[in-house]
DNA sequence: AATAATAGAGCAAGCGTTTTCTCAATTTAA
DNA sequence: TTAAATTGAGAAAACGCTTGCTCTATTATT
């Protein structure tokens, strides 16, 4: 291994100044500097990372704090704190927590030891206060996928008002006038907003969504089985609807499937509506209509923020952290507009 | 942030004797280690990583090389990994490949550099020799879902020709006699080990596949995309078949995507038969018949052979490493013995 | 031309551990 | 009972890098 040491032997001069060339700080002559670079490509010298955190007790990497990768969503995430990470030469350290609230204070821990102040984190396990406390003492911790007002500039989120609005207004346009929605916990933020967007569009267009066509979970993780518990309680249940606006794409999917089952046809008889755009809505048949939500460019621009943030770099600090989902237009939503 | 040095103080003893009870190397008093035990716990103490790495020039952290963490099969080995990484307090680091092998090569340097050999890679872009060479080198390197005979106890793998035998032995089990394969590239071993199987289970049946039912990809990644458009070729080229085997299970769903797209019937008008067992088999209509591959379990080996490796621990080395894949039933397959 | 300011580069301490040598104290063997 | 072996614990060097301090050489100021 070719060390600081080795370089400047060679370079013949002394380590500091080898130091100063490869860190960019502090003052090296021109000459010296392009000398001292040449013997450093030369020798193909790379610097030791574990020797350069310790002498300066910080870390050129990023840490992701996820319930789960192997999700889409949560895959997507990853990717996008890669790419920013890559950009800059940093490495992703990525920890996954399976919604254990313990784990995740574990893993800040772990990584703030380690000298990791770049801390991506995506949960919903860890309640404000908490949060809000942590980003106060750690500089680079930006949530992602999650509104917090206090530390509203440390967060990036979508509009989920405005994600269930559109979703909302497509379907009236369709001509559906009897929406249900299917939903995760009635507690969480983004469920409470998204029906908040869903309601205005409602209420804009004359309509009314009675409560009892509103299903939430408890303790539910939005994934394709819950989608089909709601998806046979609203059959079971007789509820009056044409269409549902499911929370996510996991759960329209699994609504989707539930519905096909019990000889309901999609969108013929019922309309659905996802959120999120996964891939796998180009797989479902029909394939599943949904709103777009950028979750690589969040994870992305969660990641530029949080180097921005402690490396004192101003070019995206004071940007909007807010970004806007669109809607996707594809098979499972049916026009009713002359038929019904 | 308290260190070593601190608890010596506090404990009355010297930071060396600190050093042996945290590590568990060198002798240290039953009386004394109980003592400074205590401190520790009192102090919540935690060793700094960095030093460490620094000191001995290694470091309790497992790297993960993958193509793109974000698709379904990368996102389970991530799980694997990081649940056996889990096990032993290990952290988990992950870089992605995009398929690049300078990606794939500056990735393991990079891990090599900082103390890390413990190194779990996916790839199919880095060529045998190179693996066989780098595996020589790095200790705790270990070969994910591939098989290289030189360093066969150096790679985690199923056995592909028998997952190939029983997908197809089941296709004819269901009355299918015309059989057709699309698959990955010609040259990569999968496919091979896969059709290998597929043909002996057809000419156990006294059955036979022309070449011109194998259709193979160039430089393809077995996505989606992949499958649709081999099917289309399958449809517009007349090719005679009533079941097709996919590479893959993202194939398969593509392939069934255009064939439904198309005007066909799946499995009314073609079978398929998929590969992998991933989520998307419950979301598919109709869901995907296809061959369970236990990848998570395969990763999570693969993570512990390494850590058995490195670590001199004899338990898990000489195991085989070969996983078997095997058939899980869902409704792709139509069975057409009695009328055809 | 004399003085002040600044630029360039080296020295050495320090980051928090591990680990090799010591050496004293204790146990074991003869 | 004595010599030999073993155990327990400390001192100090090393790991590779950063950075405050220092000193000389150069440039700017008057």
């Amino acid at each position: 291994m070719v060390t600081l040491k080795d370089v400047a032997l060679k370079a013949g001069v002394s380590p500091s100044t080898v130091s100063r060339v490869v860190s960019g700080n502090g003052r090296v002559g021109q000459k010296c500097r392009e000398h001292v670079q040449a013997v450093i490509k030369q020798m193909n010298y790379r610097p030791n990372t574990h020797a350069r955190a310790l002498a300066c007790n910080r870390v050129e990497m990023i840490g992701l704090i996820t319930p789960n990768v192997s999700t889409p969503f949560n895959g997507s995430i990853a990717i996008g704190v890669e790419e920013a990470a890559i950009e800059l030469d940093y490495k992703t350290l990525i920890t996954n927590t399976f919604r254990s609230p313990e784990a995740a204070i574990n893993a800040i821990e772990s990584f703030r030891e380690q000298g990791c102040e770049n801390i991506i984190i995506h949960t919903h396990s860890i309640d404000d206060v908490t949060l809000v406390k942590l980003a106060k003492e750690i500089k680079g911790l930006v949530v992602v996928n999650r509104f917090i007002a206090p530390i509203a500039q440390r967060c990036v989120w979508i509009d989920n008002v405005y994600g269930g609005r559109i979703a909302a207004e497509y379907l009236i346009a369709q001509g559906h006038k009897k929406l249900t929605i299917i939903t995760d916990d009635k507690t969480a933020r983004d469920p409470k907003d998204r029906i908040l967007g869903i309601k205005q569009a409602v209420e804009d267009a004359g309509l009314h969504i009675p409560e009892e066509r509103i299903l939430f979970g408890i303790n539910s993780i939005g994934n394709i089985e819950h989608g089909r518990k709601l998806a046979r309680q609203l059959i079971e249940e007789k509820r009056d609807f044409t269409a549902v606006l499911a929370y996510n794409d996991m759960m329209a999917i699994g609504a989707i499937n539930e519905f096909q089952d019990m000889g309901y046809k999609v969108p013929e008889d019922i309309s659905v509506i996802g959120f999120d755009d996964l891939f796998i809505c180009e797989v479902s048949r029909p394939h599943l209509s949904t709103i777009h939500y950028p979750i690589v460019e969040v994870a992305k621009f969660a990641t530029q923020l949080s180097l921005a943030l402690t490396n004192g770099d101003e070019g995206v600090i004071g940007k909007a952290n807010m970004f806007m989902p669109s809607l996707v237009e594809r098979s499972s939503v049916k026009n009713i507009k002359n038929n019904k």
